[in-house]
DNA sequence: CCAATTTCCTTGGTCGAACCAACCTTGGTG
DNA sequence: CACCAAGGTTGGTTCGACCAAGGAAATTGG
């Protein structure tokens, strides 16, 4: 991982950077969440179900930009392990509405400050102001409201 | 694609920020280069040939983070393509001296036009400075000088 | 009220990037 | 000379991102 000096025709470009920063967070991630015994996709998940309340598969999945079918294992995985209920609506039986459950909702708190840590550890070279800077720069770059 | 109102916890963490702006280019990079007929592993080892001139297998893949076992298959396309010469190298026979042809800085110039238009289409709703402020604070988080 | 279309979920894949381990040849060192 | 380190090659694994087909249930339109 030593990055001994780099193209400065690579370093100039930001898509090679996001990919590079992109690449670190992932690495830091995965051993945040194996430790934790969970997923990144788990967190997004219990997040949009805190926030937006019960809801189907589908819906749960745009909001958090996850595919259907990866949809269906993390919610196999999440169901198991207890932190959401899979129960089909009664209103529309092609849905599934999903639930947050009370030990989501603890297991929710406990990935955000695993997660949180991740972002320390990832932006330690940013002061407070820079990584708010950052972060508005990438959500308009992925025009989030 | 079409992302629904997406949870604030997660819209809160740069490290998911990130990954999904590197998807994005990921995605347009990925179009870009078949259309090339390239990959933008071979614009990043052209690039370090052109800064550093000749060199072996390792250094330049530590350069441009690239794994050794990926660098022996980008080098076969590179040869095949005749945009790079493998020759091993008479002072130290275990290596093999990397080197840019002709037609290899030609491809750099093409593969850089090409990827400096993703930039483009990446980053539309940032400003000229606005750009210049996120490369350097990427730059910054990986610690590049 | 029936037919066609759409939605949601499920299943079973593919693809590429990142990474790892073993091995061989060659170079350097004690 | 014996031993270890470095460069390269080969052959893998893993994981996230994606795609396609199909079944069940709802909706729409004639």
């Amino acid at each position: 991982m030593e990055m001994e000096e780099s193209p400065t025709r690579l370093r100039g470009k930001p898509s090679w950077l996001i990919s590079k920063a992109s690449a670190r967070a992932h690495r830091l991630i995965g051993e945040a969440m194996t430790a934790a015994g969970g997923r990144a996709y788990h967190f997004a998940i219990l997040a949009a179900l805190e926030e937006f309340g019960p809801d189907s598969q589908v819906r749960i999945g745009q909001r958090c930009g996850i595919d259907q079918s990866d949809m269906h294992a993390m919610l196999n995985e999440l169901t198991t392990q207890g932190h959401v209920a899979r129960a089909s609506d009664p209103s529309d039986r092609r849905r599934n509405l999903i639930t947050l459950t009370p030990a989501g909702r603890r297991r929710l708190e406990e990935l955000d400050r695993a997660l949180s840590k991740v972002q320390d550890d990832l932006l330690n070279a940013l002061s407070a102001d820079e990584r708010d800077r950052l972060t508005a720069l990438l959500t308009h770059v992925l025009a989030l409201t």
